[in-house]
DNA sequence: ACTATCATCACCCCTAAGTATGATTTTGAA
DNA sequence: TTCAAAATCATACTTAGGGGTGATGATAGT
């Protein structure tokens, strides 16, 4: 059984009981339904859900985009959007609160699986990381004279802090060899050290 | 005029046009419709595009998911799955690549415009994140014997990449203790060498 | 007053890193 | 086929980085 608690927030309380049944099939938690911001609000900090889905148009001034501001605020959650409206103006402001997804109504359980499963998983991943990994295409855009595969493998790897004799091992070559990468990086680099080239390509990544 | 430009990867050449109508409804550019593994690639290196939509079932050995793959490693580009394919073990394959998005077929142009407006936009926000700039507390929070301020004003200077000598000078002290403070620093961190060091606090900041 | 930490510096030793030069082989594009 | 780039390796040399040890004065906490 999962343990996923998603809180809805959708004031047509028949569109809400169809989103609950959803939720129900594919086995998330639902933790609570709510029809406006002000609950929305009470139940984001009463009962933390893991993620949200939110109507765009909830009958009052405040609408789902602006919980979505305070949720990216106050909660940082994953959330999803499930509305009718699919205007260009809408999406525009929709976009801007980063949402993990959107869904069209009429929607269909498969969506809302497809939409949840990413949504939370991305979050979790994304939640975790700072090692951002070294991109062979994103580092020859900063070049004039690009770097070769293997001298991007030997790159990364001075990146994750090996030394020349781990490279050469591990890439099954000699150390006079790793050196000579390692010289034609910093050419290309305009570097003269490991500490440098990392430097370097800091903003680049 | 938009200038956006995607890639649609699909192997069933009357959806594909069907979503490159769309595409142009909604004002973005296709760079190119792709049938295969193979040509996509070509397509990625030889014509990047801004986000690419992806069909999972190719009808190859090799799938949508293999090209997201690819594409994370060697791209970093946002994408989308467009899929008939939204069974649980498809979901979870696909879910591990960090897609955009996931929409289902029969689709909708308002789908694909809301699905790759939030894409974009959450991809250029992503990117430009700022460089987090090493912090004294935040270091400190993950070593059971603290940095002393020196400590960290020299770790700062080895992690922009400045040589003993420069510190020495910099610092207006003599490279022997410059050379201690690294000594120590070393011993606090677990790591033997300046680029070790660098790779060490990396997941910290 | 005693102790711990910090910042400072010195000297020795050793190795990894970096520079210079040159050579061979493979491969893919013109 | 020819040419250029890439990947491989060698040898020799220089230097920066790192390890070990020890010492001194300053400061702050108990």
């Amino acid at each position: 059984m999962n343990e996923i608690k998603i809180l809805i927030v959708e004031d047509d309380p028949l569109i809400a009981a169809d989103i609950e049944q959803c939720l129900n099939n594919i086995d998330f938690q639902v933790s609570s339904v709510v029809y406006n911001t002000e609950d929305a609000v009470h139940q984001l900090e009463k009962n933390t859900p893991d993620a949200v889905l939110l109507d765009i148009n909830l009958g009052e001034i405040t609408d789902g985009i602006d919980i979505a501001d305070l949720i990216n605020k106050k909660f940082q959650l994953p959330f999803l959007y499930i509305t009718s409206h699919a205007d260009r103006q809408t999406i525009e402001r929709a976009k801007k609160t980063q949402p993990a997804g959107y869904i069209i109504k009429p929607f269909d359980e498969r969506d809302i699986l497809a939409g949840l499963e990413i949504a939370l998983y991305n979050y979790s991943q994304r939640k975790n990381i700072t090692q951002p990994v070294l991109s062979y295409t994103q580092i020859n855009k900063h070049l004039s004279r690009t770097l070769s595969e293997r001298e991007f493998e030997i790159l990364q790897a001075i990146y994750d802090g090996k030394t020349n004799q781990q490279m050469a091992e591990s890439l099954f070559v000699s150390v006079n060899t790793v050196k000579t990468h390692i010289t034609n990086i910093y050419l290309k680099l305009d570097v003269a050290s490991r500490t440098s080239a990392i430097a370097r390509i800091r903003g680049w990544i």
